[in-house]
DNA sequence: TCAGCCCCCCACCGG
DNA sequence: GGGGGGCTGA
């Protein structure tokens, strides 16, 4: 039991500001009696706690061990998370530093640290707001030397566990098994988030069934591979941890003293490990008497845990998410308080109503109808494009237009279902002059050639991690050939040495001298790096290991013409290092390692709000935009084609496609092609099946998908048949289209190099696509003078002069 | 033994 | 459109 604070010792457990009543686990509060029917009246006088609905009061108030806010898109789940954080410290119930928030995208995170540092100014600092693995990666560095870990493991994202598997696949001649490191690798990860290890599927599997056999030495080799490297992968680090509390208790106590209140948002989207570490986390520590005193501590108890969910937008079954995480937390903690939210603060009715529209045709789930106050709003404009690029080139024109109106470009979001899709949508915006940003990519990071000044960086910070040495041995081109590579690899394991100890001893492997001095001067290279790291500068050491090495050289002396740009972004990475290490002086370089491998793009370093803002529907999920643009509603991509026939897999899309509409505000564009370009070839695509679930009445079709055939002509076009039909506002209602000169409005990807091109107001032009045009403005200097021309039958368009596919006439 | 070239095969979503 | 594997020429 807890004692009163005994306000004499260290910490905040004993600090006299803490009311411990506040503290105890499960008790009420001295001012209220758990009832949900709380007058708004007790939040006068609280900037906290005003205009918060009776519900929304209560789940920010409450003071049960265990509270369950289920919040309907739009309902105000973030303010409600953010009020409730600032106010726990606010009425100084708990120190920043005992707070842990989890989210599961980045972009969420730090949405949500900015609105608590918004209310609660520098007391923010020390509290925990992260993603699942940026916090286990925290507890695991830390911890890492307890179980057999050096403190700078690398993390291996999912290529890099391709190569180890590719590899080990190769050794075993494994794929005439049928397997490839692809599948091998969902395999593995599938069993790691159910918490299994190799050894625990070992001792199920069915060694008669050579396949499975098989996979068990895949995996153990996989698992040795990686503890041999040093290195974690993303599912390791949220399952060791978990093994790591199991296997230490004193350990979990650290943290479990130290989180007194956990917060997980997105609860519905928590697969087994990551329940797992949650149950772990707020489990009550052992006693820790005061030896002396006798006197047992308050923070003994378990943690208040607090989750928000919403079932309807759970979009993580790929990754193991398992619904009944939700659905059953009131079963798994006994008298946990439930907060329903359902008034939506965010949308139109009409955008309301479609999202009930749609969801309302997945069965299973509670009948639930988001609803607001605020009136009806605009329609949802509807638009089909002859092609991807017809439909981007309707985002950009009505970007434009919204944005001339006054709309700032951080206002507008775009979302599509696979990053594929961004091709044309980027296309044609930088044609168009449209500033855009990616959000949640992680393009940069994936691209070779940052990938190969990264694998320098991680030889440096874990000499280990064999992988990385392999990457960057032979790049640029030393003369290291695959031969080679083995020889230092068979000359390692022979003397029981590591890789990068094999390279030092270079000499002794009777190579030539070429290829030997080669290896030396590498090895001689990432030890002085070595060196530098000490002294501090993550800057300077990857500058000199970038110069040492000769990679941005090479690059910039390569006759191939796409080196040019990759030397560029290898330059891009030194501006990042250094933009990293202004905002972060105390940050090393494990930390900056870390912050890459889990921080997907250095999308929150920069301020978007000057950009509109392209993501998939996946990283959407949490976020608001006043404007949204929902593209690639077809047949194959929503629901994928992945999906499509999976059990549960169009319910799930559903979802998806649900939680992008409600993500806006005021306007809501949805989009589709007739065709879309994959594999470098164009198909067919035909209309989503969930676009016929939103009410006719309540989309104003631009251009209307209508009655047009698919080419194959077997199949009416998808939406004919319901509620009429689309509506006929489109001039192409009942007309077939399955040529693209019937199409209006088609663009292609055209661009030019119209080198130093000079345009001023007045002069007529020529484009490909939009035809004649007279210019009204020029702005902007150098490459990126834009001219506002009026075309005579495509309306006002901005163009990016430099690469617009123009003549002047 | 290595570099260059061609061809094939692929591809959902995130940390 | 692009990365990787396999083949060929030096």
């Amino acid at each position: 039991m807890t004692s009163s604070s005994d306000g004499t010792g260290t910490g905040p457990s004993s600090a006299p500001i803490i009311r411990d009543d506040l503290l105890r686990n499960g008790n009420p509060r001295p001012s209220g009696d758990g009832s949900t029917d709380r007058g708004a009246a007790e939040g006068d006088g609280d900037p906290l706690l005003e205009g918060l609905n009776p519900q929304q009061l209560e789940a920010v108030v409450s003071r049960t061990g265990a509270l369950l806010i289920v919040a309907g898109a739009g309902s105000g789940k973030t303010r409600v998370l953010t009020h409730r954080i600032a106010s726990l410290i606010q009425n100084r119930e708990a120190w920043p530093s005992q707070i842990l928030a989890i989210t599961f995208t980045n972009k969420a995170a730090s949405e949500m640290r900015e609105r608590v540092e918004a209310l609660l100014g520098s007391r923010a600092e020390g509290m925990w707001i992260s993603t699942f693995h940026s916090a286990c990666v925290r507890i695991l560095r830390r911890e890492a030397e307890k179980f057999g870990f050096a403190q700078g493991f690398t993390i291996y994202d999912s290529a890099d566990s391709r190569v180890v598997l590719k590899r080990i696949i190769k050794s075993l001649d494994a794929d005439v098994l049928g397997f490839t490191p692809a599948n091998a690798s969902a395999r593995i990860s599938t069993l790691k988030n159910e918490l299994a290890d190799a050894e625990s599927f070992a001792r199920t599997a069915n060694f008669s069934d050579p396949n499975e056999a098989a996979f068990v030495e895949i995996f153990r080799q996989y698992q040795r591979t990686l503890r041999a490297a040093n290195a974690f992968d993303f599912d390791d680090l949220i399952s060791q941890t978990v093994f790591l509390f199991r296997a230490f208790p004193d350990v979990a106590d650290v943290y479990r003293r130290r989180f007194r209140h956990v917060l997980v948002d997105e609860y519905q989207d928590t697969n087994h490990a990551q329940y797992a570490l949650i149950r772990e986390l707020v489990r009550a520590p052992e006693p820790d008497a005061d030896a002396l005193t006798g006197i047992v501590r308050p923070g003994d108890e378990a943690a208040s845990l607090t989750v928000v969910g919403d079932s309807d937008q759970s979009i993580y079954a790929f990754r193991g998410a398992d619904i009944r995480n939700i659905t059953e937390f009131e079963r798994d903690f006994p008298g946990a308080q439930v907060i329903l939210l359902e008034q939506n603060y965010r949308s139109t009715q009409n955008i309301l109503s479609a999202a009930n529209a749609v969801i309302s045709n997945n069965f299973d789930r509670k009948d639930k109808k988001l609803w607001t106050a605020d009136g009806d709003g605009e329609q949802i404009v509807g638009y089909t494009g002859y092609s991807g690029h017809d439909e981007a080139q309707f985002v950009a024109d009505e970007i434009d237009r919204l944005h001339r109106d006054g709309l700032e470009y951080g206002q507008v979001a775009v979302f599509y279902r696979t990053n594929a899709q961004t091709r044309a949508l980027e296309e044609i915006f930088i044609r168009q002059a449209i500033p855009y940003r990616i959000m949640g990519g992680t393009k940069f990071y994936e691209r070779a050639e940052i990938k190969d000044a990264m694998a320098y960086l991680t030889a440096v910070a874990n000499p280990a991690d064999e992988l990385a040495l392999r990457r960057i041995l032979n790049t640029p081109k030393r003369g290291i050939g695959p031969a080679t590579e083995t020889g230092l690899s068979r000359f390692a394991e022979d003397n029981g040495i590591s890789f990068r100890e094999a390279m030092r001893r270079a000499a002794d492997l009777g190579l030539g001298p070429k290829v030997t001095g080669a290896i030396r001067s590498l090895s001689a290279l990432l030890d002085e790096a070595a060196e530098q790291v000490a002294e501090g500068k993550v800057s300077e050491v990857l500058q000199h290991l970038m110069s040492g090495s000769g990679l941005i050289t090479t690059l910039r002396t390569s006759r191939d013409p796409q080196d040019e740009a990759r030397a560029e972004n290898v330059e891009e990475l030194i501006a990042v290092v250094k933009e990293y290490q202004k905002n972060n002086p105390d940050s090393g370089l494990i930390d900056f390692l870390t912050e890459t491998a889990l921080v997907a793009a250095a999308d929150d370093l920069d301020d978007a709000s000057g950009t509109v803002s392209l993501m998939t529907l996946h990283t959407a999920k949490g976020l608001e935009y006043d404007t949204v643009f929902l593209t690639g509603v077809e047949e194959d991509l929503l629901p994928h084609r992945m999906s499509a026939n999976e059990p549960g897999g169009p319910a799930e899309e559903r979802r998806l496609f649900y939680v992008g509409i409600t993500r806006a505000r005021k306007r809501l564009f949805i989009s589709l092609a007739m065709t879309r370009a994959q594999f470098g070839e164009t198909a067919v695509a035909m209309p989503s099946r969930y676009l016929q679930e939103i009410p006719a009445e309540l989309i104003d079709w631009r251009q209307s998908p209508g009655t047009a055939t698919s080419r194959g002509g077997t199949q009416p076009r998808a939406l004919n048949a319901q509620r009429g039909g689309f509506g006929s506002s489109g001039s192409l209602a009942n007309r077939p289209l399955t040529e693209k000169r019937d199409w209006p409005n088609r663009v292609t990807n055209q661009v030019r190099d119209n080198g130093d091109l000079e345009l001023e107001a007045g002069d007529r032009i020529e484009h490909t696509d939009f035809g004649q045009g007279r210019v009204v403005q020029v702005t902007g200097v150098g490459t990126k003078r834009i001219a506002h021309v009026q075309f005579d039958t495509a309306g006002a368009k901005k163009l990016l002069i430099k690469i617009a596919p123009i003549t002047k006439l």
